[in-house]
DNA sequence: ATTTTATATTGAAAAATTTCAATATTTAAA
DNA sequence: TTTAAATATTGAAATTTTTCAATATAAAAT
């Protein structure tokens, strides 16, 4: 269980998804593994630009990347999502009272 | 059922979560409702730029604002929350099995 | 050995985001 | 009806992000 969770980390994992061209690339991983000359196939930017969405999505934790020889094969990370899932989840607020809030420091 | 999920939207959605600051902000309504200037005595920002965190929030759909008199009660949207996690659950990739899987256009 | 292919890195420009001071707006208090 | 309090908006500076051309690296093919 995770328990202290810091926001300089939550922000860089949810980078991941704020940004259209990642959100693409996403959905061409939720079919499987795919290697990056694929993922740019279907996308409207330049090879060096994949290359840094990549090195973003990598360091999220949400895909992982596979080396094998030329070929970088790019998949979603399962743990990296189910991380992100379960700090969305910790947003379920307590439910307090609508009596009970207290409110502007009066 | 969501069925034609854009990338803007989803990225619009996420940008609530990519600034340190939000996940600040955020923190503090996980145990309810609070007002702007509670929010703000715990935050070290000006009032202006919580005022345009608060929008980004707002327009995400994970805050929602109840104007009451001179105050603005922020709090989260179950519902937003609920429609992102459902985004990062679609996110989990149909198995394909090894073998099957095509390699960079070949 | 040289060339080709796949990807990464560097450096710089363009675009977007974050921030705050100043000011506006709206409501409550005096 | 002035004044004060809470929040929003505007405009501009600082920072970060996105993008691509050029170049580097590394492995495969010739």
């Amino acid at each position: 269980m995770e328990k202290l969770i810091d926001e300089r980390k939550i922000s860089i994992i949810f980078k991941a998804f704020c940004d259209e061209n990642r959100i693409q690339i996403l959905k061409q991983l939720i079919t499987g593994e795919k290697c990056a000359c694929v993922l740019l196939d279907n996308l409207h930017i330049s090879q060096p630009t994949l290359s840094h969405h990549m090195k973003i999505l990598c360091d999220s934790g949400i895909v992982i990347m596979r080396k094998e020889q030329k070929w970088a094969h790019y998949s979603i990370s399962q743990e990296g999502v189910a991380y992100a899932i379960n700090y969305l989840q910790s947003l379920t607020p307590i439910n307090i009272s609508k009596e009970d809030k207290p409110c502007c420091n009066k």
